[in-house]
DNA sequence: CTTTATTGTAACATATACATTACATCATTC
DNA sequence: GAATGATGTAATGTATATGTTACAATAAAG
């Protein structure tokens, strides 16, 4: 699950505490998303993005055959 | 949740038992996607794109403030 | 060198995505 | 008018996304 959550928030100048908060979930869970270790749901990914002011595309999208590389 | 899965399924002339083969889930995991009555994981939402060759914006896209109204 | 902020991760619990089986409805077709 | 294909949905089971609590490592700050 290779992703750009990390870079997004980087670049939205947020912690992890602070996306959690934004989005609703816990610390752990970004840290564990950003980290590829498992697979948001869509609704998680869509607050990301809002808080992220970025698109699905550009955060989660993974070209096919790219995927389980 | 709102989105195009079915649209997206009927352009590509899939019929849900096709589209749930493709994308590895059972017919009836479509259908209730399809009805907005769950929310997918991302694995799902990308094997829906490859599979009716959209993107994820296209697919599964809601502007903020659309989507729990 | 203690304090605080940020991040990683482990153990266990809970909610829910998804599977399985099954049955119903509606067209179409033979 | 039985048979078949497409779809909706209900009951129950399993896998996994996420929560909770807790501890460790690092870096910056005082």
């Amino acid at each position: 699950m290779k992703n750009k959550v990390k870079i997004a928030r980087v670049q939205a100048e947020l912690t992890q505490q602070q996306l959690a908060k934004k989005t609703g979930v816990t610390r752990q869970t970004i840290s564990l998303i950003e980290k590829g270790k498992y697979n948001p749901t869509l609704n998680l990914c869509l607050e990301i993005c809002y808080a992220t002011n970025q698109s699905l595309d550009e955060i989660f999208w993974i070209p096919k055959g790219e995927k389980d590389v």
